[in-house]
DNA sequence: ATAAGTTAACTCACTAGTTCGTACATAGGA
DNA sequence: TCCTATGTACGAACTAGTGAGTTAACTTAT
């Protein structure tokens, strides 16, 4: 038997299985690559379906650029940046965004994708804008209390430090395939998970202590 | 009038016109998104003839890898590692991987793409294995020559190293697009560049004296 | 309570346009 | 005459998107 509101949850639940589907296939194949018909084909709807809900392809594919970066913000908040001294908060924080890009391959693959589009998908988004300010904000605390403490002795900008954790944690991730291909080492196998996690947490302490110059 | 030869050498440079072509046009487009149409309307052949002489679509993609992973070797090879000390050595290598980075903006489009395709066309290429060899080389020389001058404190892998330097370049060019749309900051103006290439240098040899732990 | 009306969710079949690739004819040099 | 190089036209398969009508839940008037 069915209750009241039955045909909205399963509508729901069409729209999420869509998404979920639409995003594995827009990873694997990019936006060109990706067929809205082998979307529909692994999806318990029709292709009809997929544009009344979401109106066409393009728009299924900022749906789901808008999800995976929804889904992805608030990591920082685990950085309990009051209860750490700096040098182990920026390094926990190094490490947390190591793990997150372990953790969310496909989200990986559609930014690197999203780049080769030259950003143009995620403009038409407004819920994307300013995605970016809370890590921001805490690198920031995190270099001032670390400057104070006479830990980090390298003047250097919020941006330039996120930029420089992202890029390791995303190379990783976005190149293995070619990186392996030239060198002959998975960066993403088990036995190199845990040196590259420690490496990236000791590459910005040691950069923000300034031993560089 | 035409001498002997002609033919050979007009065969050629038309050769090399469509992989000029087809590499713009890929790097900007992806392998799916390319038109063939679209490469040949652009070169003064047809599209008859990028088939005469490459085969088809992936045919002349893969050719345009190999032309411009071929571009590319060798770079490593202008870093005197025996007239520097290992310090300015892997400072030097560093810097020079990210001019080249810098400048050779299509090529980081074609790896980004090409890992998105999980590296399938790089590995139908004999051309392509162990090209990486080279830098793995140098870097070794200048881990062990600062190990023994006392100046690199931390036990280090050659190809750690590379992936380290390569993901600051690579992510500076290759992420240039949602890195702006996300934080307002197009990190390959020409204002963040030298600012950039001095902070690469500095992260590798903060982190190889070792300050990090 | 129930008939009539309304709307969201859904199906089926179809089309207009694209895109890779090729068949065929031809020109000209060796 | 034979071979390489090349222009023209075309086709087969694919691909995003739509037109038109159906089903079933929900609402409102009586």
């Amino acid at each position: 038997m069915s209750t009241p509101g039955d045909r909205q949850r399963d509508a729901d639940r069409t729209r999420a299985e869509i998404l979920d589907v639409a995003m594995a296939e827009f990873a694997r194949s990019g936006y060109a690559g990706a067929r809205v018909d082998e979307i529909a084909d692994l999806t318990r709807t029709t292709k009809r379906m997929i544009y009344y809900y979401f109106g066409g392809k393009e728009q299924l594919y900022i749906a789901v650029l808008e999800k995976a970066y929804s889904e992805v913000r608030a990591v920082e908040k685990t950085v309990d940046v009051d209860h750490l001294d700096p040098v182990e908060a920026i390094r926990t924080l190094a490490q947390l965004t190591f793990d997150h890009h372990d953790a969310h391959r496909d989200f990986i693959a559609l930014v690197a994708i999203e780049n080769v589009h030259r950003a143009e998908h995620i403009r038409k988004s407004e819920v994307l804008a300013n995605l970016g300010a809370p890590v921001l904000d805490l690198i920031s605390r995190i270099l001032d209390a670390g400057h104070e403490s006479g830990d980090f002795t390298t003047e250097a900008d919020a941006i330039d430090v996120h930029m420089m954790i992202s890029s390791f944690c995303f190379f990783r991730v976005a190149n293995q395939h070619t990186f392996g291909a030239l060198f002959g080492r998975d960066m993403t196998a088990p036995e190199h998970r845990e040196r590259l996690r420690t490496m990236v947490g000791e590459m910005v302490v040691a950069y923000l202590k300034g031993a560089g110059r």
